[in-house]
RNA sequence: UCCUCGGUAGCUCAAUGGCAGAGCGGGCGGCUGUUAACCGCUAGGUUGUAGGUUCAAAUCCUACCCGAGGAGCCA
């Protein structure tokens, strides 16, 4: 039987007879001549028929063929520098073909540019295009370098709950639903506390699942159903969490380097940007970062960047912020130390300058901001208790959580790392909404 | 919630007060190396909705609906 094969590794059967089984992407017909551009799921790769060449039912039928319609290809495989495809450069001589359905030829789904709201309104279709597969396939082995990286390293994965009873920062808005006799209930926007509660049992660990935020953002950095891996690490200080990060980080993408070549190549990625990341990563304070802010708003004549740039020590940077500042690195940079009262409650302070906490963040390159927020936690009980009261946060809820801090507490850390924002970094994407299936925004639940 | 921009053929867009248009996609025909092919023909319209001004409205005015980008907030 002739093999069937994934389009993915078509240059190991230069010469031979394979068979695809896929979806007709596009044609081009040239009367005698016949070029089809054939996705399987793998890649996509041109197969050519001669109409000299084929029994004359076997070359109707490829005519007729519209876009979308699935087939199984029967053909010699060559090496073709012309041919178009994922991986590009190997082409298909048809030599048979079997179709199982002719689609419809009113596909919605143009091979041009297309709107936001339109490609979004078809997202279901909109995946088939070798952009948004791309990105996908991408998306998938980010997902496979963190785990294999959290497993290899000694961290468990532990699923926190999505359901849960209260706000676990008390300040974002959540999703409410309907809990029986309990009343409310929301979706959860962390696992981070149930992974705090976790270390003591397992030392370090990690979750990874989808999180909610209700809030009406409408940028090209948010979702409202979005996807976070979570470590968390007991022993842990500060600076021990930076090193892990860029270990982390830098692994995802030296991953994603070695296996999605042809990916990122379709994508027009510039991967020696990429390939600069590894560890260490630079490292400013809060401080120094307000600092860089001032002087770079001095030097730039752009009045409008100027207004931008504007910033008071004491706030939380803005998106303008962020890209200023990781345009001065080639890396991504860690910026810690940030003031604690726009911080969540259960940051360690800084010794000696409670005005600041023990936090950071990771900002990735070329302006894409923020893709990790992480700080040591509080381990002292009155401090945690005090905290709690100073944020006017329900005491009762935090009963199990302040308890933690009573029954052999230590120092400990953990981060959060959005999926979606590094996938948007590493693809070198404009907004984070295509590298996410289905995405999910504040006026958009379809499809 | 606020600010800015937008909504015309299936899609991407033109038409700025005077006949509703083009390219792509669809259909028909042609072509032996196409790269979102090209060439010829063809079908395709309640210009987001409602009201108003005008001899005449896609175009001007009012209200509303929908979307996008940004702010705030965050990963």
């Amino acid at each position: 039987m002739t093999p069937l094969i994934r389009v993915e590794n078509i240059a190991d059967y230069t010469e031979q007879e394979i068979r695809i089984r896929g979806w007709v992407y596009n044609r081009t017909r040239k009367g005698k001549l016949v070029f089809l551009l054939v996705r399987d799921g793998y890649g996509f790769v041109q197969c050519v028929a001669f109409k000299n060449d084929l029994p004359a039912e076997t070359f109707e039928d490829i005519v007729r063929l519209t876009q979308e319609s699935s087939v199984e290809i029967t053909g010699i495989v060559r090496a073709d520098s012309r041919s178009p495809g994922i991986p590009g450069g190997f082409e298909i001589g048809i030599t048979g073909l079997k179709i199982y359905q002719i689609a419809a030829d009113d596909y919605p789904m143009a091979l041009k540019e297309h709107g936001v709201d339109f490609a979004l309104d078809n997202r279901h279709l909109w995946l088939r295009m070798p952009s948004q597969w791309a990105i996908l396939r991408i998306r998938a082995t980010v997902l496979t370098a963190i785990r294999e990286w959290l497993d290899t390293n000694g961290y468990i994965n532990m699923d926190t709950p999505i359901i849960t009873p209260a706000a676990a920062e008390g300040t974002t808005t959540l999703f409410e639903t309907p809990y029986f006799d309990e009343g409310a209930a929301y979706l959860a926007q962390t696992g981070q506390l149930y992974n705090e509660a976790n270390i003591f049992a397992f030392s370090k660990v990690y979750c990874l699942g989808p999180t909610f935020r209700a809030e009406k953002s409408k940028t090209r950095r948010h979702l409202t159903e979005f996807w976070m891996v979570e470590p968390e690490v007991a022993f842990c200080d500060l600076d021990e969490l930076m090193e892990i990060e860029e270990q982390f980080v830098s692994h995802i993408v030296q991953r994603v380097l070695r296996d999605r070549q042809p990916e990122l190549a379709s994508l027009e990625r510039d991967t020696t940007l990429l390939e600069k990341i590894s560890p260490p990563f630079p490292r400013i304070s809060y401080d120094e970062a307000v600092e860089m802010l001032a002087r770079l708003r001095e030097e730039t004549d752009d009045p409008e960047e100027k207004e931008l740039l504007a910033f008071e020590w004491g706030s939380d940077f803005g998106a303008p912020h962020e890209a200023a500042l990781t345009k001065q690195f080639e890396k991504p940079v860690f910026v810690y130390g940030y003031p604690t009262a726009v911080k969540a409650f259960y940051m360690e302070p800084w010794p000696g300058r409670p005005e600041v906490c023990k936090s950071v963040d990771l900002l990735a390159p070329e302006g894409y901001g923020e893709i990790i927020g992480g700080s040591e936690r509080i381990s002292s009980p009155e401090k945690l208790l005090q905290r709690i009261q100073e944020h006017q946060l329900p005491e009762a809820a935090y009963q199990w959580y302040l308890e933690l801090r009573r029954f052999g507490s230590v120092p400990h850390s953990g981060f959060g790392l959005g999926i979606e924002r590094t996938v948007s970094w590493i693809c070198g994407i404009h907004h984070i909404r295509e590298t996410i299936p289905f995405p999910r925004t504040i006026n958009r639940v379809y499809p």
